[in-house]
DNA sequence: TTATAATATAGATCTCTATCTATGTAAGCG
DNA sequence: CGCTTACATAGATAGAGATCTATATTATAA
């Protein structure tokens, strides 16, 4: 699990508008001037945002003449929901990350499952 | 799907220290003065990140005695795993939610599943 | 070539936030 | 009671980030 991958993925998600890009981008690829449409703000700030996303590999994109397209990476979508499942196993071994975790060391936490 | 709530659950997230605090925290409970020994910061900076993860309902709290105890909210693991799979839902409907995608609109988006 | 349309970049500003020190509060102990 | 421990609150500060205006770049069309 990369950790400080992960942490890019949520602050990029962590705005409202660059959350509402990737669930418009959830329907396909869009231009950005078909994305502009459904915000306030102005031309450099999705400008900006989609910077934000591309840089945190969220989202890809490919030139077309004037346009930009923009769409989802597949391996943004596994990767976080990958990462998403393991820091929140539901099962009861512990699952902590930071190799840190004095619950793990001293084996109070209740370890159920001793593949890998 | 709460949208707001969803933001503001990826913004407590988004946050090396607060998300290693999550990753602790899915061992099991913790006290702050145990979460506190893992980091380098100040008391008073734990407390405000525990504050933040309270806020947005991803940590429970009971004291005891002089102790806090910190633990991850089911509810929270829940939700969040949930609203994950919808906004990066894998099939080939269009699962948009913001209302004002033109895809979805129009009908560009295939959509495969009549069911709500 | 000139004009226009789509997008990116530069630089400024203002707000938010992560952190600190200092101090307050509350519980347990001698 | 006074002391210590665990934690919270107040207030200040420095850095990050979201936004804007102005301008540059790139592609197409007249």
């Amino acid at each position: 699990m990369n950790y400080q991958k992960y942490v890019q993925m949520l602050k990029a998600m962590a705005d409202p508008n660059r959350l509402k890009i990737i669930d418009l981008l959830s329907c396909g690829s869009l231009c950005a001037c078909d994305i502009l449409e459904h915000f306030d703000f102005s031309q450099p700030t999705l400008s900006h945002h989609m910077k934000v996303l591309q840089t945190a590999d969220i989202v890809a994109a490919r030139k077309e003449g004037k346009w930009q397209h923009y769409t989802l990476r597949a391996e943004f979508i596994a990767t976080f929901k990958q990462d998403t499942a393991r820091l929140l196993a539901s099962d009861q071994r512990c699952v902590c990350h930071t190799n840190a975790c004095q619950e793990c060391v001293s084996g109070k936490a209740v370890i159920t499952n001793e593949e890998t």
